[in-house]
DNA sequence: ATGCAATTGCAAATCATTTGCAATAATAAT
DNA sequence: ATTATTATTGCAAATGATTTGCAATTGCAT
């Protein structure tokens, strides 16, 4: 199935240090994350990997992004959709915009969880995990667009 | 079914202008929220309501609350599960801490959506329609407890 | 090479939400 | 007040997203 990358033999080290084995459906789903460039949805992954592998099942695809994620190694987004979106860990901080007219997401890079351990007293004593925020709104294009 | 609160004639008020009527189920839907001060998800406000008015369907529960969504009457949030959480619309901004743990919601007040225009240049020309900000992590109960 | 436990595919189950439709009821007009 | 109009309701069935049980398969440590 699938089999090189420069990063294959660190995730498969990471699978193995958690007692996890590196298999080739799952290779085939980070992959393909990693290629998204962040922002599909369990679906999405599904479709893509199917055509490079069709034997290949929903199921798994969900149980590797739990993996995934339990591991540390993807986020999962939240756009007040009624699904998940999926992105390879990134380097840095960053958070989303998202259309509300045309779907894009467009990323910003910024220390939020940083600044708001400073800025809100009730973070005091809350041991941050994960900050997520999501912007809605409308685009440059968009918003041409629809003041008519 | 039910009929007495300061609120209801505002409320009224508000669905009759948007041609909507006022129904003894959004009423009650209403009021659920309220005093549900936050949080409750739409499974819940079922079970509540159908407690006071045995033959409330989920059905017009989800419909009322795509139309309080829709008139901006209820805020959506969205706290990473597969479901949504439902709260009125709030006077001042503010944003939810989930603890992991025990699931207990804290809120904070903080302008971000106005801070973030000045900070983010990404924002420039993204006409922002809503900034939802959840931070999730453990609270200072759960996190002496965590710690053995 | 071998054995055992982790993982897979598949189908069926579950959870969250939406929709079609005939019956009912809120509002506006009389 | 009565009536006509049309939005809304309850119910059951449909859809969409995710999870689970299980027998067959396959990584990986030995």
């Amino acid at each position: 199935m699938y089999s090189g990358s420069i990063k294959m033999n660190s995730s498969r080290r990471k699978l193995n240090d958690a007692g996890k084995r590196f298999t080739p459906q799952r290779a085939l789903v980070m992959d393909i994350i990693r290629q998204g460039r962040g922002h599909l949805d369990a679906d999405e992954i599904f479709r893509r990997a199917r055509e490079r592998e069709s034997r290949l099942s929903l199921s798994t695809v969900y149980r590797t992004l739990h993996m995934l994620k339990e591991l540390d190694m993807v986020d999962e987004l939240h756009f007040g959709e009624n699904h998940h979106h999926y992105e390879a860990k990134p380097a840095r901080e960053h958070h989303h915009l998202v259309c509300l007219g045309c779907g894009r997401v467009i990323e910003f890079s910024y220390p939020l969880s940083r600044y708001l351990k400073k800025a809100v007293p009730e973070m005091k004593g809350f041991d941050i995990n994960e900050v997520e925020i999501s912007v809605a709104g409308y685009c440059d294009r968009c918003r041409r667009a629809r003041r008519r």
